[in-house]
DNA sequence: GATAAGATGTTA
DNA sequence: AACATCTTATCA
C-alpha cells in the first residue's frame, strides 16, 4: 500500500487562493528526511495575490517571486531577514502569481515543537533547495495529505502578520483555540 | 556596483 | 523595543 495515497489533488491548489488558504487547515504537510517521515497538520495560513502589493509577485515575475507563476501546487521558499525561510503553497492558475504561505503546524511527530513560519521551515529541514519542487508529487520528499475537515465554526478569519502593504486584508486563516497559532 | 528593506524570532 | 543577518529589488 502506498503510504502517499491520501495526497492532496492538483484540483485542490487550483482555486481561488483564499478558498485554498481555508481549506488547507487542517492538512498534513509531510516531510521525509533519510528513513524518517514528519508530520504536522496546518493550523495558520495567510493568502497572498498578484493584486496584492504585499505579494512578492505584484511587480511581475522576478528572479524570487517566479515560483509563484509556476503550476498550482508547487513550493514557492524564500528567505526572510536573512536568517529565516518561509514555505508557499502555490495556488490558482499557471501564470499568475499567488500562493499561501504556512505559518504554523501542530506537530503529529516528535521534534516539531514550533510556531510561526520560520521555524516551522528549520523543523522541517526546508530550504531553498525545496523553492520550486512539486508538492503534489508522490515521488517528492515534501508533499501535502488531506487531513480533518475543519468546520466554519473553528477557523478564524483576521488581519495578516508582519506586512506593510494592506495590512488590513482579512487574509490570515487560523484554527480557533489551537495551542500552535503564532503569537505576534 | 551600492544600498535599503524585509510575509521573523530571540533577547532584554 | 532592539537586533541578528543576507538576499533581493531598486536604484545609479
Amino acid at each position: 500500500m502506498n503510504e502517499k495515497h491520501n495526497i492532496l489533488k492538483r484540483e485542490f491548489c487550483a482555486r481561488n487562493t483564499q478558498i485554498v488558504a481555508r481549506e488547507l487547515l487542517g492538512c498534513i504537510l509531510c516531510r521525509k528526511s533519510g528513513s524518517e517521515i514528519f508530520r504536522g497538520k496546518i493550523v495558520e495560513t495567510e493568502a497572498y495575490v498578484q493584486e496584492d502589493a504585499a505579494c512578492h509577485a505584484h511587480k511581475g515575475r522576478t528572479k524570487r517571486s517566479s515560483s509563484l507563476f509556476e503550476q498550482p501546487g508547487t513550493a514557492y521558499v524564500y528567505l526572510i531577514y536573512g536568517m529565516y525561510n518561509c514555505l508557499n503553497v502555490v495556488t490558482d492558475r499557471k501564470d499568475y502569481g499567488s500562493g499561501v504561505l504556512l505559518r504554523a503546524l501542530e506537530p503529529l511527530s516528535s521534534g516539531l515543537e514550533t510556531n510561526g513560519p520560520g521555524k516551522l521551515c528549520r523543523a522541517f529541514e526546508i530550504n531553498s533547495e525545496v523553492n520550486k519542487t512539486d508538492l503534489l508529487n508522490p515521488n517528492s520528499d515534501i508533499w501535502i495529505e488531506y487531513g480533518e475537515k475543519i468546520p466554519d465554526g473553528n477557523v478564524v478569519q483576521t488581519a495578516r502578520v508582519g506586512i506593510k502593504h494592506n495590512a488590513h486584508y482579512p487574509w490570515r486563516f487560523y484554527i480557533k483555540d489551537n495551542k500552535w497559532v503564532s503569537k505576534r
